[in-house]
DNA sequence: ATTATCTATAGATCTATAGATAATGC
DNA sequence: ATTATCTATAGATCTATAGATAATGC
């Protein structure tokens, strides 16, 4: 028996009340409908009749609407920042991480069960409600800017270089937007040989090789 | 003396009818809120605000709020989509015109008065009303596809190198977006350096030299 | 007479809160 | 007694239309 479960008033759609499906519900409905329509122009209602429950009843979970945007822009970028952390600190040739780290970011965000990384390219994600999540992405960002600065990109092209593999990762959301049948696996696969190249490194067979080893013994 | 200006009641401000300044105005205006605030949270009522009428004197110039919408995207992608047309006519090394092509798009994007190339970004590119937008960038991509191939990229890997490249350009919107302050002419050259990089050619002084030279012959 | 604007408002929302209610837990 | 939900609604919008009005043009 869930601990909890089926204590407090049942769904009027005759589920029984339970705090943690009720959450999930709810971030599911909001990444289906934040990534396809945005947020400003997804209502409450359609959240939460999408979740299974009333409108009203969102506001037990959340303490308002942006709060829902954040929970799911927290749970996205959290992986990648955890995995930068651990590849920055690793040993290993710097384009090797650099690869590692791009494969394994574009397919989190590829590979998402929504489009999550579309949340990202919202305009809502400037409201200072949600500085905490630029600044964890901003920390992502650094993490590549260390890896494209040991990968031997000369020290004043380091900024702008970076911007460029940041864009190039983060395009997978506008690409996986324009085409939802997209090859992930692909794509992710080309997306981190393109990170690669725009560091100047040429990626080999042996270079894939050597970051799938590192993923996995970062990550086993 | 403008034909016809002065024709029409004045504005409450004070301010002279004018057919050609109030849709300017109305233009910049929703420029500037909807790539900062998105669509469906700026409202035509801070639209006309700013663009120095009343909320409902926008309809006088736009059907309804969408089509402020199409016309600012018809405009941006619409000098890149020429352009595009007349290097994939060109002659010469097809490096030569992927750089120039990727130097002048991102160049319009990152130089354009508002960030307009957010635009692009916004969930609600996906309406029914903008389908005339999304086949104009589709082309514009389809042109870069045109260069990539013809810059020797396999044909099977043609498609997915294409989404890498075209997400590189766009991804000045979101650079731009995270550092206003941004040195538009630095990222520019590195943008363009970076897109032929993606098909595996090193730019050269000599290549980017000859870009420019083709965009002068092109544009003067 | 034509044009470009205005004022006023209908009708349709949308978010969040107040207070009631139907379960389980002790 | 606590929990997770419900119903009802306040208050604040927001888009678009109807009809009036103040210019210029003929």
């Amino acid at each position: 028996m869930v601990k909890g479960a089926g204590v407090g008033r049942p769904r009027a759609s005759g589920a029984a009340a339970s705090r943690p499906d009720a959450r999930q519900a709810v971030l599911d409905a909001a990444g289906e409908l934040f990534t396809g329509a945005g947020y400003a122009a997804t209502t409450t209602r359609a959240i939460a009749e999408r979740a299974g429950l009333r409108q009203a009843s969102l506001y037990y979970h959340f303490p308002a609407k942006e709060d829902i945007l954040a929970a799911l822009l927290a749970e996205t970028v959290r992986p990648s920042l955890d995995l930068a952390a651990r590849l920055v600190g690793a040993s290993g040739p710097a384009a090797v991480r650099l690869w590692a780290l791009a494969y394994a970011d574009i397919g989190l965000l590829g590979g998402a069960r929504h489009n999550l990384g579309a949340l990202y390219l919202l305009p809502e994600v400037g409201s200072a409600n949600l500085a905490r999540f630029r600044a964890e992405r901003a920390d992502l960002k650094a993490s590549y800017g260390r890896l494209v600065a040991a990968a031997g990109v000369a020290p004043e092209a380091v900024a702008i270089r970076t911007d460029l593999v940041f864009g190039l990762v983060e395009s997978i959301a506008v690409v996986r937007r324009d085409d939802p049948e997209l090859d992930v696996e692909a794509h992710v696969r080309e997306g981190a040989d393109g990170v690669v190249r725009l560091v100047g490194v040429e990626p080999s067979e042996e270079l894939r090789a050597e970051a799938h080893t590192l993923l996995a013994t970062l990550t086993g």
